[in-house]
DNA sequence: TCTAGCCTAGAACGCACGTTCTGATTACGC
DNA sequence: GCGTAATCAGAACGTGCGTTCTAGGCTAGA
């Protein structure tokens, strides 16, 4: 792209500018007022060099027909946003999803990205992992867990479960085995548990797993 | 939100469909030849309705100054897309981020969630992990690791290194000692690779690791 | 049947706004 | 200097386009 003129650069600016407040583009008119053009025609005129340039598209006869090309839309993609609802740590209860906690509660948030979305996005949340105490399934400190939520897993199934009786938290792998669940480590060294049935809660099942290395 | 009627949701979805297309919105009049309206007054008392009921603002006397509003924006995040190289394999050579595939080349891209990016995302890309050789780490077959293109590692790093003589990349942590390397393990059971420092080279530091768990 | 509210028509009004025309001013190479 | 091109001024023109006015067709309830 070639060089562009202090005043069409602070034109691009306030384009750009101007679109992140309104979400439409300024008028011929605006864009004098707003650089201290004297003229439309001068406005006119630079426009004309940055479509020319390749910076801008216009559509003639128009209003406020003007797009910025190259930039942001390219670089924006859509994402789901699910809400980190807390802390998942052996002995701790498990935050509950409470209704309309997807949506946009005051939960902080965190952007998935769409390689990792699931087909079916909706309740979905997220736990960050405490303690060590999940290592055997690749999920260490710091993690962040990624979970639908469900509370029927599948045998096989990695679930973030809640045995009332110890009041311990726990992400195993699921299995039903007659009257009772079989929570299974991915480590052979590590024993399974195996509780009846009814006193297993699953919360849901984990969907993703990321985790961000300390630079 | 009230219900709409059949006219405004199909004014509503021409506006979204109209928007994608052109980045800017249509104007009363082709609005009203889109959706089949007689009258501008039509389209004008229909979008009043809209706005009452909050899915859209207008800004009066504006040309095409219609917003969606709830929609879309709040759900794109600017997001970093940083190129999947390849595979990373025990015995296998690490793919060599050449110059220029950072930016946009014919592999596989990544959308990296703005929460893990480091704060410099420049040099970034991302290994498919192969097989079962770095589990110690947390790290398992199939997850998606992303590093960052440096040559030299510091103490304590989790880099991935090629071992020309052993003809072997591995996923390790990384400590200088004197003249050697060892290439640590995160799991005490598995042993060290002591190496001179000569023959190793550092392909990258892992500042992210993200996995999808099979549904 | 009357009336009230909701929706639709058609046309006209008037400002908003892109465009263009004529010059003036500046910048730059010779 | 001089000439050409680039840039800027100011004004006027024509139309794009939001708005409004009047009025007609619905359905429902009194």
């Amino acid at each position: 792209m070639p060089a562009i003129s202090t005043r069409q650069q602070e034109i691009l600016d306030f384009l750009r500018e101007y679109h992140t407040d309104r979400s439409y583009m300024p008028s011929i008119r605006e864009i004098q007022l707003a650089c201290g053009i004297s003229s439309t025609s001068v406005v006119d005129y630079n426009l004309r060099l940055l479509e020319r340039d390749g910076y801008i598209r216009r559509d003639p006869d128009i209003s406020r027909a003007i797009e910025l090309v190259g930039e942001s839309e390219a670089d924006l993609v859509e994402v789901a946003r699910i809400p980190v609802l807390g802390a998942i740590a052996a002995g701790e209860p498990i935050p509950a999803p409470e209704a309309g906690a997807y949506a946009d509660g005051d939960h902080e948030s965190f952007a998935l990205p769409p390689e990792l979305t699931p087909r079916d996005p909706d309740n979905l949340y997220a736990l960050r992992v405490k303690g060590y105490s999940m290592i055997d399934a690749f999920v260490t400190d710091g993690d962040i867990v990624v979970l639908r939520h469900t509370r029927d897993a599948r045998n096989g199934d990695m679930v973030a479960a809640w045995l009332p009786m110890q009041e311990e938290a726990t992400l195993k792998h699921f299995y039903l085995e007659g009257e009772n669940v079989r929570l299974m480590p991915a480590n052979p060294a590590m024993e399974p548990i195996i509780v009846p049935a009814d006193s297993v809660q699953v919360h849901g099942k984990v969907v993703a797993v990321m985790r961000k290395v300390a630079a």
